[in-house]
DNA sequence: TCTGGGGTCCTAGGACCC
DNA sequence: TCTGGGGTCCTAGGACCC
């Protein structure tokens, strides 16, 4: 019996998530573009074949997309949050130890015997949540997640089932180059190729202690892995997360400071109902306020932060404190393109006292009925400090699929 | 026309102290 | 020529990922 790691990844995640309410897109081709339609962050294996790179800019590939009739969807994260949602517990209940790594990935333990029940185990998974949830995942299954990574991707337009045991490595590591690998990219990748080191197999026959002294923490880890020996430790997925932002660009760019403070309400509002829902409360806020990237500002905006004198995740508390660092921060004249916070110094809310003067914790009977009531009627169904000027800083979406799964309002209906 | 938003981890270097 | 050196704490920024 040995211990392996496995990998399971939502294959063109966000586009698949469109395709369960469109059966009629199954066989099109697809993309869907980052928020404020600005570039292009998932791609139908259609698409990918037409040479549309990933990130590229919506509207240098808008001909190319028109000509060969692709659907273009904007961002649509509540449903992708969702669909994610039911993808992970399915998979959680079925396997060892898993680890949600991203909105569309996760790890997992599996002990090995015989290599066939493996594979078949993983067929099992992949058809139960293509069954369960309407998603194609692909399977990786190796010694350490460096290699279940990249098994993973040796499959991917395959069965989806790949499994790379200790003798099957042995053999690909001359063939592997570095620069394919997971946390490889190009800062790293030049680096190694400056010392001569190209694939996997050279990486192994370097002495470890020199490759912790040339290349750092990660050459050392990244070695280890490739090595067999696993080093990405396994976080079980229960901690706090370290920070909590929100961000966005605007449409169009604003000089009003009013439009600013709304912009910042609504973000205040998501990261602390997130930091509510993780029972958790936040002791550091930065607020960021930017200019376009092209033009004369783009050195103006920035940020500043503040130590909360008492943690806490009450929206009404933090929202003060945001307008308090968006009035220093602010500049008449310049033109705002984006705005957002940052949450951080989170700890569970267990820990804390509340102090004598301090905020409120976040638990006080408003915040719960407010957060009871967007969990039932859809998001922002009840919102603090904002209403006015909503076009004055929401982003553009002007392909945006309806929420099918998460709100009332824009449920699927057959007819 | 004008390139996302949300994360983690590591490192270099400044400030400060003795 | 050379101006102490070593420690800690903190932050900005780099690199990478999805």
């Amino acid at each position: 019996m040995m211990k392996y790691v496995g990998l399971a990844d939502c294959n063109n995640f966000f586009v698949s998530c469109e395709r369960i309410f469109r059966p009629d897109l199954w066989n099109r081709p697809v993309i869907v573009l980052s928020s404020n339609d600005g570039a292009v962050v998932a791609r139908s294996e259609e698409v990918k074949k037409l040479g549309v790179p990933m990130g590229v800019p919506f509207f240098k590939v808008r001909d190319i997309l028109k000509q060969n009739e692709v659907a273009v969807f904007s961002s649509n994260f509540d449903l992708y949050r969702d669909i994610s949602d039911r993808v992970m517990n399915t998979l959680r209940a079925e396997v060892d130890d898993m680890e949600q790594y991203s909105i569309d990935e996760a790890f997992f333990e599996m002990d090995v015997d015989k290599p066939e029940v493996a594979r078949n185990e993983m067929g099992r998974l992949r058809d139960l949540l293509y069954r369960h949830v309407g998603i194609p995942v692909s399977f990786g299954l190796a010694p350490t997640k460096t290699i279940a990574k990249y098994a993973n991707g040796l499959e991917k337009r395959g069965t989806g089932i790949s499994f790379v045991t200790k003798e099957h490595w042995q053999g690909l590591k001359e063939s592997v180059p570095l620069s394919e690998l997971w946390g490889v990219g190009g800062a790293m990748s030049k680096r190694f190729r400056e010392h001569s080191l190209l694939t996997v197999a050279d990486l192994l026959a370097a002495d470890p202690a020199r490759v912790a002294k040339i290349f750092g923490v990660y050459g050392a880890r990244l070695r280890a892995e490739l090595d067999g020996e696993i080093s990405k430790g396994n976080s079980h997925g229960t901690e706090l997360p370290k920070t909590i932002m929100s961000t966005r660009s605007f449409a169009k760019t604003t000089e009003e400071l009013s439009v600013l403070e709304e912009a910042l309400a609504y973000h205040v509002s998501r990261a602390a109902a997130e930091l509510r829902e993780k029972e958790a409360v936040a002791g550091r806020l930065v607020v960021i306020v930017q200019t376009s990237r092209h033009g004369d500002f783009f050195l103006r905006g920035g940020g500043g932060e503040s130590i909360l004198p008492s943690p806490t995740a009450d929206t009404t508390a933090l929202l003060k404190e945001a307008k308090r660092l968006a009035r220093t921060l602010f500049e008449s004249g310049v033109p705002y393109k984006k705005a957002g916070i940052v949450l951080g110094n989170i700890r569970s809310k267990d820990f804390e006292q509340p102090a004598l003067f301090g905020h409120a914790l976040g638990d006080s009977k408003l915040m719960s009925a407010m957060d009871q009531i967007n969990k039932k009627m859809g998001q922002d169904s009840v919102t603090i400090g904002r209403t006015k000027y909503k076009e004055g800083w929401t982003n553009r979406h002007d392909h945006r699929s309806p929420r099918y799964t998460t709100n009332w309002n824009e449920i699927k209906s057959i007819g």
